[in-house]
DNA sequence: AGCGGAAATGAATTGGCATTCAGGTATTAA
DNA sequence: TTAATACCTGAATGCCAATTCATTTCCGCT
């Protein structure tokens, strides 16, 4: 018989209580959660928990990693069958950004919130994964640069941060607010817009490469 | 005698109180502070604190109002002393932005990170300050919109997020790593440069007003 | 149908921390 | 000097969950 590896393995118990524990933390956040709403959420005891994981700290970390891996392996995979070149890359990583908004949005509130909670006070742990999807982020901006297509007189950090900043408020105001039903895909491509050719009124109109 | 209202107004022990708190939080966050952390920063007893505040919620959001208010209060000023357009104001306000975190870090920490946190949990509770401080950059973008300066054809309010967005992500950047000694002016700087003219290297060299 | 080990349970334990309050201390007035 | 008032104190209270663990259930095997 193979026995999933009840630690580090995908036993079926072991991603109920993740699933649960998305839901819970993207509903209330995680300092707001009880572990007995979690074991409620998905449908087990309360010590069961604690044998899948070492404590509530430790089940927010797991669930932070694995959720990012998902979101690299998307992206990445679609990324790679965009054709054209770098600007036409830079737009899809920010429309698919967006689509998660739509697909998913338990991950999205999740990711969106508590990568702010976790900003600075889980800081101890580095955050493998996060620096990893920001990386993929960078090394867009950087082959832009390269290849002469985006401007090289900007740091490449700063661009990427800055750019990831933004993104990153807009999707939690999609996510915050289901009120309005906004356009995502519109929405993705005006941010677009907006990094690339910036927001002033040219003179002349001999703008290039709008689309 | 003029006795400072307790609960409003400025007692010299509240101010006292409010800085403990701010120092406090900006190094812990809400939910890992101790009130009796916060009373040791003010040097007050545990129980003073309750003369003043209703409880560790209320004085988090009281701190939080009055900051706002103050950065409000200062950007505002500073800016209506700014000679020239609405690119060279959206300019002066992202310096301004920046300046912050060199001259007041527990400010800026605290509302880096805190705003974050509250995103959505304080939702209950509007947050007017921190609208008030979105509607003043809104309204540069507008103008510079309805002025001509500025691109029309992208939605005002979706680029205001993405630019606090923008700034935001950069500063708490700043601010979480005291590490480099970055040029603070030199990033605002670039910042501007990104937003305003955009990545994208343009063909012929006809780019108009750089600053 | 019964044994053994693994997995799961959830009530009981425990510790941490916000809040309270009975008793101080300073301040003013007479 | 005393009394009244306003302010302050910090140890004691009580609550609220995270974590534990004695017990039960499950399951594959013989």
């Amino acid at each position: 018989m193979v026995k999933p590896d009840k630690k580090r393995g995908d036993s079926p118990k072991r991603e109920l209580i993740l699933a649960g524990a998305l839901r819970a933390f993207a509903k209330n956040g995680f300092y707001n959660t009880r572990v007995s709403e979690i074991a409620r959420e998905a449908g087990v005891a309360d010590g069961t928990i604690y044998l899948y994981f070492k404590n509530k700290d430790d089940l927010l970390i797991s669930l932070f990693e694995e959720q990012m891996e998902y979101l690299i392996d998307r992206l990445s995979e679609e990324l790679a069958a965009v054709e054209g070149g770098l600007v036409e890359r830079l737009r899809a990583f920010i429309h698919l950004h967006f689509r998660l908004a739509v697909e998913r949005p338990d991950l999205a509130e999740f990711i969106t919130v508590e990568l702010r909670q976790s900003a600075k006070f889980v800081k101890e742990y580095e955050n493998p994964k996060f620096a990893d999807y920001l990386k993929m982020l960078h090394s867009l901006i950087e082959q832009g640069q390269q290849q002469g297509v985006l401007r090289s007189d900007l740091d490449s950090r700063l661009v990427t941060r800055a750019l990831f900043g933004a993104l990153d408020e807009v999707l939690l105001q999609l996510v915050l607010a289901p009120e309005a039903p906004t356009d995502v895909s519109d929405e993705a491509s005006q941010i677009a817009e907006m990094i690339v050719d910036g927001l002033i009124v040219r003179p002349r109109e001999d703008i290039s490469s709008t689309g």
